[in-house]
DNA sequence: ATCGTTAATCGACTATTAACGATAAAGAGA
DNA sequence: TCTCTTTATCGTTAATAGTCGATTAACGAT
C-alpha cells in the first residue's frame, strides 16, 4: 500500500501544529493513553486537546478505541510506516 | 544539527497543502526552477503560487536565489535531510 | 436511579489561510 | 530611455483553524 499526495498532505497538515507533533511523539513513546493523560501534560483545555486528537484521527495517523467512558488513543503503526516510507523516497 | 519540535511543525505545516507537497516533489525532481515554470504546471494564479513558495521558503525546506528578474527555487538539501532523519526516528 | 468520571460536541470568538486580481519593483534588452 | 518579463506584495474575500467554556453523552460504581 502506498500513500498518495493528498493523504500525505492531510497527515502533514495534522502534524502542522507543535502540540499535535508532541502528542504523536508521546503516543509513540508510551504506546497508548487516554485523553485525560494528554490533557494533564499540555497547558490547554480538555476541549482543545480533544479537538487536536480529532484532527489527528481524521488524518489517519492516530486511532482511538472507545472503552467504557474512556478512549484509548494510539498511533496507527501501518499508516506511520507508509508515511515514513513516502518521506524516505523524497 | 538536529530539528526541534517547533521547526518540524513549521515544515509539516508548510507541507500541509497538496499543491505545496507537489511543488516540493517537483523541485526535488528537477533540482531547481523558476516561479513561472511552477505557475505553468498548476491551475492557480501567479500570485497564489508565489505565496505558496513564500510559505515553503519561510519553513526552511525551500530556498530561493534571485538572479536578475528571476528567482531560482530549490529544496534545501541540508534541511531536507534533517527533516527525514527526524521522521525516521519516530 | 443517581452520581461522578471521561470524552465529545456546540457555539462563540479571533486569527490565520487560500485564493484572486491589481499593482509595484527590478532587471534585461531594444 | 522605454518596454517586456518576471516575481513579490497589497488588498480583499471566503473559508478554515485554534481556543475556550458550557453542555451533552456514555459508562461505571454506589
Amino acid at each position: 500500500m502506498e500513500m498518495n499526495t493528498e493523504q500525505m498532505a492531510k497527515i502533514f497538515k495534522a502534524l502542522g501544529h507543535p502540540t499535535r507533533v508532541k502528542i504523536v511523539e508521546h503516543l509513540i513513546k508510551i504506546n497508548t493513553c487516554v485523553c485525560g493523560e494528554i490533557v494533564d501534560i499540555f497547558p490547554f483545555s480538555q476541549s482543545t486537546i480533544s479537538q487536536h486528537l480529532k484532527l489527528l484521527k481524521e488524518s489517519g495517523i492516530v486511532c482511538g478505541e472507545i472503552e467504557g467512558p474512556k478512549t484509548y488513543f494510539c498511533v496507527d503503526k501501518t499508516i506511520l510506516k507508509q508515511f515514513k516510507d513516502y518521506i524516505q523516497l523524497l
